[in-house]
DNA sequence: AAATCTCCCTGTAGGC
DNA sequence: TGCCTACAGGGAGATT
C-alpha cells in the first residue's frame, strides 16, 4: 500500500519520460475515485505541456502549462508507463496519452485514490496547504517532533501518522520506525522524551530512505512507475509479524489496534 | 483544539 | 465448490 517511499518510487519511475511532453488524449473509464473526476477539466488537459513532476507527502503533482494535476494512490493505486494500446483491464481507470506516444496508466482497484486538477499553485490547494514537513527534509527534526507533542495525549504512533505533524509516515513505516527507536506505539506522545524524539526523527528518515532505495514495499500489488514491485518487505522488522520472534531479541512480536489500525511491536525492545 | 469515529472500496483469507 | 464474514488501510470529514 503506497506510503511515501512507494509514491517517491512512482514519481521516479514516471518523471523521466514526462518532462516537456504534451498531453494528447486522456481516457477516463471510471470517474468514481475518491472524488469524482470532472469531465470538464479532463478536456482542458489536451494540448497542455508537462513542466515537471514533484511529490508532496503522498501526493503526486504534475505541473502543466495552465495548472497542475494532483494525484493520490490511496490504498491500492498505481501509476505506470505501459506500451501504447495495451488493452485496459479491470480497474484501469484513467489513461494519459502523450504526443510521444507514451501511455501513463492509473489503476486502482479500491478507488481510494484521487486525480484532481487545479488552476492555482498546487501547494496552495486545500488538501496540501496544511500539511506538515517532509520527513526527509532538514526542517523535520526530533526537536520539532518534541515541540509538537507538547499537550498531545494520543498514542505516539497516531501522532506520527498525522499528516499535519509530518507527511508520508503510514501504518507500515510508523510501526517500523517505532521499533527502530525503541518506543512502544501506544506510548502517549507527550510522554516520549526529547532524546527518544531525536532517535525517532532519525530512524524515520533512515527507514523511509532505505525503503525508497529498495523501490518501496510491495505487500500485494504495488508496482512503481516502471511497473516493477518493491523489495522493502524483506527488511520489515515488526510489521505483519505478530506471533513471530523479534529479530533482535526473539521475544514474540505483539499486535495491538491503535486508532483502528493494526500496530506491531516487540514488548521487550520497545518501552 | 484535540481526539475519535465513520466512511469510501474491493480483493483475499478463513470458517463452514 | 461456494457462500459468508472479517479484515486490510489513507485520510477527509463529521462528531465528540
Amino acid at each position: 500500500m503506497p506510503e511515501l517511499p512507494e509514491v517517491e518510487t512512482t514519481l521516479r519511475g514516471i518523471a523521466p519520460h514526462l518532462r516537456q511532453q504534451t498531453i494528447e488524449q486522456v481516457i477516463v473509464r471510471d470517474t468514481r475515485l475518491r472524488w469524482p473526476i470532472d469531465p470538464a477539466w479532463v478536456e482542458s488537459l489536451r494540448g497542455q505541456k508537462v513542466l515537471g513532476a514533484t511529490r508532496r507527502g503522498k501526493y503526486l503533482i504534475v505541473e502543466l502549462t495552465r495548472g497542475a494535476l494532483i494525484m493520490h494512490l490511496g490504498m491500492s493505486g498505481n501509476l505506470r508507463w505501459v506500451p501504447l494500446a495495451t488493452p485496459a483491464q479491470k480497474h484501469d481507470h484513467v489513461d494519459f496519452i502523450f504526443t510521444n506516444q507514451r501511455l501513463l496508466r492509473f489503476t486502482d482497484p479500491r478507488r481510494f485514490g484521487a486525480i484532481l486538477y487545479t488552476e492555482v499553485a498546487a501547494l496552495l490547494h486545500p488538501l496540501l496547504a496544511d500539511l506538515g514537513p517532509e520527513p526527509l527534509s532538514a526542517n523535520f527534526t526530533g526537536e520539532y517532533l518534541w515541540q509538537r507533542a507538547r499537550g498531545r495525549n494520543q498514542a505516539v504512533k497516531n501522532f506520527i501518522m498525522d499528516g499535519k505533524i509530518v507527511v508520508g509516515v503510514g501504518n507500515i513505516y510508523a510501526s517500523e520506525a517505532l521499533f527502530l527507536a525503541g518506543i512502544r506505539p501506544s506510548k502517549r506522545a507527550n510522554k516520549v522524551s526529547a532524546a527518544h524524539y531525536l532517535q525517532l526523527a532519525a530512524v524515520i528518515k533512515t527507514v523511509l530512505a532505505n525503503a525508497i532505495e529498495a523501490g518501496g514495499t510491495t505487500l500485494r500489488d504495488f508496482v512503481g512507475g516502471d511497473g516493477k514491485p518493491g523489495y522493502f518487505k524483506q527488511q520489515l522488522h515488526v510489521y505483519g509479524r505478530e506471533g513471530e520472534p523479534c529479530l533482535r531479541c526473539a521475544t514474540i512480536i505483539k499486535a495491538q489496534r491503535l486508532g483502528q489500525r493494526s500496530s506491531f511491536y516487540c514488548p521487550h525492545c520497545q518501552r
